[in-house]
DNA sequence: CGCTTACTTGAGTCTGGTCAAACGGGGTGG
DNA sequence: CCACCCCGTTTGACCAGACTCAAGTAAGCG
C-alpha cells in the first residue's frame, strides 16, 4: 500500500552559501556565523520519491530535516485507518522537531512529490541552543508558527462547513506556495488528489468531490493535471472567512 | 456579553524558589543558575476573574505568562460568532509565546475558574535565549509539546464519531488535570459547560448534550456539579482509541 | 489493449444540526 | 419567604448536510 522509506542519501548539491532558499522573498537574511554553523550542523540530503514516507510515527529519528524543495505532507492515522491530514510541507519548513525533542514522532510525513531535504543530526541540536541562540531563537519561531497553521486548521475543521473548508483549504495552500514558489508563472497546478482534501478537511471523499465541483463551478478554481490552480483567490478567502497568511519575514534554519 | 481583561496584577506571593509547581511529579528539576534567572525574568504575578479574557485574538501583549493554578482555554473566533477551542491551559502551561515571537496573537485566551499566572516580560526573552540555553530549549520543547496536542485534536475533530471525540476530549482533560494535581482526592470535577464541550468537539450543542448522556449511561463519566467527572478512564481511552499521554517528565519555564 | 488510479454521479441512509420547549437549581429583589 | 429569572441542561420533532454504496467515466501506463 504505502511506500517505505525510499531516500538516497546523495552527496550535498548545495552548500549554505548558496542555498536555493536563502535568496527567496520571505526570508530573514543570515548572520555571518550563523550561516557557517548551520553548514556544519547540516550533515548531507536526502532525496526522497513521491509517495514515500519520510517519517514515521513513533520512531525516533537521528535526524531533523528542512525541505529545500517539493511538497509534503504530515498526518495522523486512527488504528482503524481513518487519516487525518494534519499540515503540509513545503520549501524552507522544519519537519522532525518532535524527534529532536522529546522522545518519538507522533505523526508521519509523506512526499507529495520527490522532495530534497537538508539533514540535520539531532545530537548536535544541543550546541546549538548553547552557541546559536539567534538560530534557537528561530527554531522556536517555526515551532510557533506551525502552531498557528494548526490552529486555523483546527477552527476550519471544527467550524467551517463544507464549502467554506475547502476554500480555505485551497487558498491556504496557494498562498504558501506562492511565497516560496512552488506555484508561480511556470507551475500553476498544486499536486493533490482529492483523497488528499478529503482527509485534511475530515470529510468523505465523495462529498469532498461534490464541494471541489462547487467551488470550480463558481469559477473559483480548477481541477486537473493531477491538482488544482487557484483561479480566484479573493473570492475564496471571502468565502471561507479567512483572513489570510500573517505577513512579514521568517527565518530559514 | 465577555468579560474584559480583567486582572490585578498583584505583589507576588510565589517566590520562584518554592514555586508551589516545581515539586510535582511531572516537572523536570531545574538548575541552580536557571532558577536564579527565571526569578528575575519573572515581573510579577496576575489574578484573572473566573470568565475574564487573558489574552486577545489581534492583541501584541508585552506578556508570556506561566499558569500556577487555575484553568482556561485557548480559541478562535469566526467573523460571525463561531467559536473553536483550540486547547485548554492548565498549571505549567506557558500561555502567549506567539505574542513573545511574532507580531500578534492569533487566538484569545479565557481563564475557566480563577487563575494565578506568573508574568513575564517579552522583551527579556532575548536575554533569556543569549543567557540560558537550557530554558530556551525547555520553551521550544513546550511548544513542541503544544504541537502534539493540537495534532491529536485535529485528529479527533476530523476523524473520529462524535462519541469517539468526547470519549477522547473528557479522557484527554483528566489526564492532563490529574497530572498536575488540578483533579485528585478533593476535587473530582473539571468545570466546564457542555457548551465549551460542543466548541471544542466542533458539535452542536444539542448533539453534544445526547452524546454525553450516553457516556453518562455507559457509566464512564458522571456530569454534575459544574463540570463532570471521569469514572472509568480506560473505558474512555479504548472506545475514543486514543494512545493517552506520552509520559515521561517535562520542563516548567 | 487491459490495468490501475483518480474522478464523477446518483440513490438511499444516517449522523448530527436546528428549532422549540421545558426543567431545575441558585441567586435576587419584593 | 416566595416569586421570578437566568443559566445550563435536557428532550422531542423535524430537517439537512454528509456518508455509504454502487456504478460508470477518463486518463495514464505497461
Amino acid at each position: 500500500m504505502m511506500n517505505w522509506q525510499n531516500g538516497a542519501r546523495s552527496a550535498r548539491r548545495y552548500s549554505c552559501d548558496d542555498c536555493p532558499l536563502r535568496p527567496l522573498e520571505p526570508f530573514r537574511p543570515f548572520a555571518e556565523e550563523e550561516l557557517e554553523f548551520v553548514s556544519t550542523f547540516k550533515s548531507g540530503e536526502l532525496n526522497v520519491d513521491k509517495g514515500a514516507t519520510v517519517l514515521v510515527e513513533g520512531s525516533h529519528s537521528p535526524h531533523l530535516y528542512t525541505v529545500l524543495s517539493g511538497w509534503g505532507f504530515r498526518y495522523k492515522l486512527l488504528s482503524d485507518g481513518r487519516r487525518q491530514i494534519l499540515n503540509y510541507v513545503m520549501p524552507g519548513d522544519l519537519i522532525g522537531l518532535q524527534a529532536g525533542l522529546m522522545e518519538e514522532m507522533q505523526h508521519s510525513v509523506e512526499a507529495l512529490s520527490p522532495m530534497l531535504l537538508c539533514v540535520f543530526e539531532r545530537d548536535r541540536l544541543g550546541t546549538l541552543f548553547e552557541r546559536h541562540p539567534g538560530l534557537a531563537f528561530d527554531i522556536t519561531w517555526l515551532a510557533s508558527r506551525e502552531e498557528q497553521m494548526l490552529d486555523e486548521n483546527l477552527l476550519s475543521v471544527g467550524r467551517r462547513s463544507a464549502v467554506e473548508r475547502a476554500a480555505y483549504l485551497v487558498a491556504f495552500l496557494q498562498s504558501r506556495a506562492a511565497g516560496v514558489g512552488l506555484v508561480g508563472a511556470r507551475r500553476k497546478e498544486i499536486p493533490l488528489t482529492q483523497q488528499h482534501v478529503a482527509d485534511t478537511l475530515g470529510l468523505s471523499l465523495v462529498h469532498t468531490n461534490k464541494t471541489i465541483r462547487k467551488l470550480v463551478l463558481r469559477g473559483l478554481l480548477r481541477w486537473g493535471g493531477g491538482g488544482f490552480e487557484v483561479i480566484d483567490l479573493d473570492g475564496l478567502l471571502s468565502l471561507s472567512r479567512w483572513e489570510g497568511l500573517p505577513k512579514g519575514p521568517r527565518p530559514l534554519v
